[in-house]
DNA sequence: TAAATTAGTATCGACTCGATACTAATTAAA
DNA sequence: TTTAATTAGTATCGAGTCGATACTAATTTA
């Protein structure tokens, strides 16, 4: 039995809590849960093959009934907006709103960590990283979830030219910026 | 703006909501809801001058007529005891029950974090926990919120001999095994 | 001795969350 | 090609969270 894997559990359990109850008390002077942020950072970065409601409860790690309720609520508050999808029907893609999106701005959810970190030393912090990045891409892999990583880091992508990417999953072209949002089908490269 | 304090926010938040979901997942067969396990787990860890529902309100950062509903439910359960202190009777105090200590037992909610992180090298383990412990005092260090660390890392913690420690604050002895319990008034050594 | 503070509980309303049951669109199978 | 199975999403229900507010009782301060 190590010592130090359960030291870091409890440290990014305290963390993930303390980070909750900020959110809860930021979010909350809206009117918001936490889930709520938690929907529109997803969604904030979501590509254009995630952005539906399945995605966001596989992320989440929520039931899909569950998402629909919350999604119901930032569509009457304003924040989201929902349309259909052009070649299945069944499917609703989601975006923030103008509104949403300046709320998100505003609010600013890493200036205090920012802070916090400031006076570590950048090669603990790239090591913390890599640390705790690795052991996100195990349990995911445990427990069959998704990874839900940029494209970047994603088996499926080939760089096309200095400007373009292709994903090979989807057969479709990738601009720069969308190489840097969160696919559900997200394969990591080291994970093969 | 550093890219990798970012990098290591969103890979703690989304760590943070896997152990959320895979403890709703766990808890939820016996009825329970996530903040019933980190209600059990501190109960679990608490010293004697920390087993209040005060003190857990103030480590979940909920409010403590939340935190009360919460430990009425716990109670019915038969999951934990509270019972009245003898100094300041309007004090409660909580204690996990026989049920609840065997609860936990058979969870064992660090066992999957435990295989995940086996091919992780001990030094970035290490440096990844210092780099978290830093940023986890240094928030709670903004908020003015309590840091809830063991007797060990505390200011207050002095070595009597090989087997008794003394706590300055309280003015009591400390046992070996008291030591190692999280207090609501531990202040670390480092932040002085 | 009276006022202020502290620990905890009770109640209310909005919301989460899973479970279940449902609709509608798409895909697979016969 | 019709039918069956699957998939994406919504509706509804009940137990519980959660903050806000208001309360009781014990303790501390003035």
């Amino acid at each position: 039995m190590l010592k130090n894997p359960v030291a870091m559990l409890q440290l990014v359990e305290r963390l993930g809590n303390l980070i909750r109850a900020e959110m809860r008390r930021v979010i909350g002077q809206e009117g918001l849960q936490p889930v709520h942020l938690e929907a529109m950072l997803f969604l904030n970065q979501a590509n254009r093959f995630s952005n539906t409601p399945q995605s966001l409860a596989e992320f989440l790690g929520l039931t899909k009934g569950t998402v629909s309720q919350s999604l119901l609520l930032l569509d009457r508050r304003g924040l989201i907006e929902r349309y259909e999808d052009e070649v299945d029907r069944r499917v609703v893609r989601l975006r923030l709103s103008q509104q949403g999106e300046e709320m998100l701005e505003e609010m600013q959810p890493a200036s205090l960590w920012q802070s916090a970190t400031r006076n570590i030393s950048a090669n603990r912090i790239r090591n913390g990283v890599s640390a705790l990045r690795e052991t996100l891409y195990m349990l995911q892999s445990y427990n069959g979830a998704r990874t839900f990583g940029v494209c970047n880091t994603c088996i499926y992508c080939q760089r096309k030219s200095q400007r373009t990417h292709h994903c090979a999953l989807f057969a479709e072209r990738l601009s720069g910026p969308e190489t840097r949002l969160v696919c559900r089908e997200h394969v990591p490269k080291s994970a093969t």
